[in-house]
DNA sequence: TTTAGCATTCAACTAGCTTGACTGCTAAGT
DNA sequence: ACTTAGCAGTCAAGCTAGTTGAATGCTAAA
């Protein structure tokens, strides 16, 4: 393909994603006066629809680029702008507010990607595995249950509710076990061991103490309590839905967006750390997102990203996810530091 | 309105709430056959039209309940089915998880009512002030930080990372202290306290440990960490959207959701304590739902309930979210007591 | 007060027509 | 070999007119 009909696909795809109107050869000649005659540039689109980067909805419509189109339009005819100034400062001001808790934090992320990308804008929490624990406390809750806080060394908090009647003195010595077997150790490896433990023969002969911890870890680690997935900007889905001819039978991806657990897999199977990606129509492995494109970051610790209809400003996501996702990775980064001080 | 005439609206308004078509005196004759001609169904509906209960999309077509239609059906003609032992058993089973933390089961309930109406779900949890503390435990996090960690009496638990250097005899005297004099208190009560106190002239003289508790109470109650409005079943509303012509003019419904804060203050506004209220179209406050209906009732804690197009199946909204409300109110009493003892 | 009959109304559908925006092809030009 | 101009072909979209059929409203009789 020669550079002119790189210009031309350049051209039909952003002028597209512009407007949303197929592009004629007319159109092309107008708004990229390449010193040929739309004959000729009828000729290279013809070209790149025999090549599949560009198709014609009906017979004497303009073209619209395909899946091809845009793929390749992302590979090498994308031009990453920098986020606007302004932009850049909006972000800078909105991560200003005192650090709080991780969950919220995560939440306003993925709010702020959806603004500025106008896509859903979503980002999904660190899994636990990796991440470190800092310590633990069990607060006495009445007589018979604890509410068990687990820190981790991001400063995200877990609190659960557990059933255990314990009295003062042994709630302190099960704290101090725990934290001195647990603190520094993987989330992954404590749940390993949990494991283990409860595979282990004659368990019954160990000290009640230890096995109260860890019937108290069991209890905590086997189930979830935060959200782990963050999705804001929903509207934006919405909109999008509204806008094509066929949105009833789109219903899918949101019906796919409230299923947390599968939407999360989906994530953190696609995603590559660090660096920006966009999976466009049927690249993406789940059925509901063949008419979507889905831009994913590993920011690290977890994955960010986008949603949108094929036609989107890829230029604007890229760039926007980036971003965000490296000024939240530096914020995660600075707080493992400081809690390692 | 003679019994005949009733009985006509309410077949014509239960009739479009299943087939969404408008209805004929024809169509009213075959399914309620009343004993007279259609010529004198056809009289009796030009009498509903004429009084604003019915109305026609275009002259020759059947008729459509208005909003005072759908108004009289609610006030009069409902019949409050019992929810179906299986919806009933379903329930039921749902909420017999150990009881956890306070978000996890108002989520839940609010994905329950999206799920058993086919509306929007909506519970908007607890407000603040008329709760009670039940405990404040402060839990050092690094050098300078702690993690404020405030029990109220439904389970709520409210953790809050806050800036503060101190060190462990202190920690465990501002601990104490706040204990002490907050314990059983509501929560309104606390936040005037501190209000109080930080108007209070001189009161650079108050010994240290307690100027120091009252700076950590401010942090914490100038900020609420935990999400307050629980929202599900956003899928339901796309597809209502999807379904209706003018669907795209209606984005602010989905807008208004988004705003959890004026969705949660409406809520507050119109919610009844312990009954089942409907607003229906006009006569939502809010604008944006004009188009809506909106089904509320306070469970003695909060509000819950659903919002869907006007043409609804009230019936089963009201029996659901009735039951749904009392069982929350249940679940939640159950605990108070239970923390109580 | 109810009924039967009949004229009237009007959305929805269909078919045919026009328009205009594009393309694809061909033959001539560079 | 590539480019251009010209022109025929295609087809969605928009318009109009005509048809159909479901409902109504009215009137006069029961």
């Amino acid at each position: 393909m020669d550079e002119r009909k790189r210009l031309i696909l350049k051209q039909i795809v952003s002028h597209y994603i512009k407007s949303g109107e197929p592009v004629s050869s007319r159109t092309v000649l107008e708004h990229y006066n390449p010193g040929v005659s739309s004959a000729t540039i009828r000729n290279d689109m013809r070209y790149l629809e025999e090549q599949g980067y560009i198709a014609k909805p009906y017979c004497s419509a303009g073209r619209v680029p395909t899946e091809k189109g845009y793929r390749f339009f992302v590979d090498w005819l994308l031009e990453l702008a920098e986020l606007a100034h302004q932009d850049q400062h909006a972000l800078i001001e909105y991560y200003r507010f005192p650090r709080q808790d991780l969950e919220r934090l995560l939440r306003q992320t993925a709010f702020l990607l959806a603004n500025v990308t106008g896509l859903v804008g979503f980002v999904l929490a660190p899994g636990l595995e990796e991440t470190h624990l800092e310590r633990i406390t069990l607060v006495p809750l009445g007589s018979d249950r604890l509410l068990v806080v687990l820190v981790s060394e991001l400063g995200l908090v877990e609190s659960q509710v557990v059933e255990a009647r314990l009295s003062p003195g042994e709630l302190e010595e099960v704290n101090s076990l725990l934290n001195l077997r647990l603190r520094g150790q993987p989330f992954g490896a404590i749940l390993a061991e949990v494991r283990q433990f409860f595979e282990l023969e004659g368990r019954e002969w160990v000290e009640p103490e230890l096995r109260e911890a860890f019937a108290i870890l069991s209890a905590v680690l086997s189930r979830e309590g935060h959200r782990r997935l963050h999705i804001e900007g929903l509207l934006n889905l919405m909109e999008a839905l509204l806008r094509q001819p066929r949105g009833a039978e789109q219903l899918g991806v949101v019906k796919l967006l409230s299923d947390e657990r599968r939407f999360a897999e989906f994530l953190r199977e696609v995603a590559r750390e660090g660096e920006v990606r966009a999976l466009i129509g049927r690249e993406n492995p789940l059925p509901e997102l063949r008419h979507w494109s889905v831009i994913t970051m590993g920011y690290g610790f977890g994955v960010l990203g986008g949603l949108g209809p094929l036609r989107m400003d890829y230029s604007r996501a890229f760039s926007a996810t980036r971003y965000i996702g490296n000024r939240l990775r530096a914020i995660l980064s600075s707080a493992r530091e400081e809690v390692k001080d």
